[in-house]
DNA sequence: CGGATTTGACCAGCGC
DNA sequence: GCGCTGGTCAAATCCG
């Protein structure tokens, strides 16, 4: 299986890339202890600015590697815990689509088949809360413990509309219990409430959340086949080869930190 | 005090 | 019909 090792790095991810306010003469080396003057600071300050842009940017380029690996990962795991007898629906034993009830269906007037995806959301391994921050505000109305999966299953409806039909359900993969699942069903009619809060990798409790692209073929019980996916080859694999970087090397960070400061020093004076 | 969460009860579908 | 299971309800509880 794969090495889950990674998971715990993900919050280190969130390495604090900010530069901050120059030293004080109190705490500069011995050496740097004379008072700078104004065109100094002025040329400093012009310095600090495009560093703090870099390191921004730089910080997003780890935050859309961190969700690359993650969404390749996710895949990865969706075709390795899902049997083939699992393919076509929820449960085999229960005819229902995707975990609703034809009762339900009938009631709502919905079709056969309301549209439906999964998302992947890596979290704290001790975390039980069972929170995916998407940007839409959820209402909790039910929790159950299923019989294939030793984690409890938590229900969710939308709550920022009164007429919203979407619902969710979130459980933890029994596999790995780094990563939830969240199964959305239905659609929104209304805006998101905040995209702040989505891909917000700083957010340890949801560090990353993953679209998985695969999910919609589920209704046409065809197979999740990776050599499918639309992303182009060469950025699979350049995205495969940072995942490898940032799992292969556990100070993989600090090297991307060690980076920014030679390009600090190189960088000449604006 | 109002909204959100918890949790046991209830319901429906399915297999035997 | 009965038991199992997943999904939902709703009263109780929590919390800001």
């Amino acid at each position: 299986m794969m090495d889950s090792s990674w998971t715990n790095q993900s919050s280190s991810l969130s390495l604090d890339l900010s530069v901050g306010p120059p030293r004080s003469p109190d705490q500069a080396p011995p050496d740097q202890r004379s008072p700078p003057r104004k065109e100094e600071v002025g040329v400093l300050e012009a310095k600090l600015n495009q560093i703090s842009e870099e390191n921004k940017r730089l910080a997003e380029m780890v935050s859309d590697m961190h969700m690359n690996y993650s969404a390749l990962r996710g895949r990865l795991f969706d075709l390795a815990s899902v049997s083939p007898q699992e393919k076509g629906s929820v449960s085999p034993k229960r005819k229902r689509v995707d975990g609703v009830s034809c009762k339900y269906q009938i009631e709502h007037g919905q079709g056969p088949i309301p549209k439906s995806s999964k998302m992947y959301v890596r979290i704290d391994p001790t975390d039980s809360s069972l929170v995916v921050k998407d940007g839409y505000q959820w209402r909790k109305y039910g929790q159950k413990v299923t019989r294939d999966n030793p984690f409890p299953r938590a229900y969710f409806r939308c709550s920022f509309a009164p007429s919203c039909p979407v619902k969710k359900k979130v459980q933890k993969s029994a596999e790995d219990g780094s990563l939830l699942l969240a199964t959305y069903e239905g659609e929104h009619n209304h805006e998101r409430p905040s995209r702040d809060k989505v891909y917000s990798v700083s957010d340890h409790s949801a560090a990353a959340v993953l679209p998985c692209p695969s999910i919609d073929a589920e209704h046409t019980s065809q197979p999740c086949d990776l050599d499918k996916v639309e992303l182009p080859k060469l950025q699979r694999l350049l995205v495969e080869q940072m995942a490898s970087a940032l799992t292969k090397d556990p100070s993989f960070t600090a090297a991307i930190a060690t980076a920014i400061y030679e390009r600090m020093l190189q960088s000449p004076p604006a």
